[in-house]
DNA sequence: TATTGTATCCAACAGTATGTTATTTATGCA
DNA sequence: TGCATAAATAACATACTGTTGGATACAATA
């Protein structure tokens, strides 16, 4: 079992520095399960499906990963990065732009750029591992905004279950996007979103976002 | 193959004068896959895993469902029966009652009835079609209510956009009372989901819903 | 450029789940 | 009680999985 190590070890993604043929390799086996997924779903993608398309071996494959799904994740995790680190050089540049929240912005623009990728993923025929994370990611965004609205209100709801609205709600924003091919600017959306965010939580989504 | 028919024909679900055997038979099955996701998660779930603690043959299986996602398909159509027939049931009764809507009520009061379950499906080892027939679902009970609001402001967000929104944040907020084992009741969760959604995109949440 | 470490390919393997079929057994129903 | 049919049984080809040992190709160094 070669590829144990990447359940355990949260390495580094310093892929940078690694070895022509290995990059080459992960990159044409992500590419061939994303083509794959958008084609017929997450669920009906083999591995073999993966290597056939990706033109390498099955068996090379599994020097690299578990199965489909560890492949998926250590995805998601480079994505995560590349997009935190966005925010974060975006964040100067864009702190005296328009009011539009400039990380919230970044973010839908990674997503248009995959739309149809996120749309399979977050639709019917994508994959619930990926649907939580995505909805993690959004609860943490909005977390730390949340903690500053004290309510005074007694019998107001608590507030990890507004947080759990907010972070949903804002999933059906985005898949109300996507479903209907983006009909409107990212900029555009992110003004909305924040605006229904405002009005039924109570908050205030500011221009730029937190790393974490 | 037997069970064809199940995906073509929307058969109504009347089971009631249908054979004993065929009854329990079928009864054994959704319940052992109930259990079986529960425990394991639906994807590692299996055909042989599901027939085994049912104590049906396999081929049985076959016979009846042509497929674990046309079982769990055909269990969601009763479900849905179910629901719908009780809130009109309800309806009637409630009419008078409290001030937190009846309809919603009922329908947290079958999710807590099954909330291991629904904990399972819609979280991270759940299925992502059900995940979808849930927030389209969600969406049905919203959308009548979304279109008595009429917004004359002109850059306000799109009808179907503040649908989405607020279907999600729904959705958002049964996995909070999920994830935490039900900290609250189910008319306190239907008050406080009520409040926020009138807050966030201007709607009441009427006392009683619509059957669709 | 030559060397070398290692990534990839290749072929083969057992193990497991699938979906289908033909036949026999049993059981609910009228 | 007899009949219709549901369920059990056994067998089958097919497909995907995860792993292995050895041959080959090649990227990164010196």
């Amino acid at each position: 079992m070669y590829a144990t190590e990447s359940k355990k070890v949260t390495q580094k993604s310093d892929r940078a520095g690694e070895d022509l043929r290995v990059r080459r390799t992960r990159k044409m086996l992500i590419e061939a399960l994303i083509a794959l997924t958008v084609e017929k779903g997450y669920a009906a993608v083999t591995v073999s499906d993966i290597t056939e398309r990706a033109m390498v071996n099955r068996s090379t494959f599994y020097r690299h990963f578990l199965d489909k799904f560890d492949l998926l994740d250590q995805y998601m995790d480079e994505v995560n990065d590349l997009i935190s680190r966005e925010e974060f050089v975006e964040e100067k540049v864009a702190r005296h732009k328009e009011f539009a929240p400039q990380g919230l912005v970044n973010l839908l623009k990674h997503i248009q750029q995959f739309a149809d990728f996120y749309r399979v993923m977050l639709g019917p025929h994508g994959d619930p591992t990926f649907i939580h994370r995505f909805r993690q990611n959004s609860e943490n965004r909005f977390r730390y905004l949340l903690e500053y609205v004290g309510s005074n209100d007694p019998n107001a709801s608590p507030l990890e279950l507004r947080l759990s609205y907010v972070s949903c709600a804002g999933i059906g924003v985005i898949l109300w996007w996507l479903e209907n091919n983006q009909p409107c600017t990212a900029e555009q959306l992110a003004m909305w979103m924040s605006q229904l965010s405002t009005t039924s939580v109570g908050l205030t989504i500011m221009p730029s976002l937190p790393k974490r």
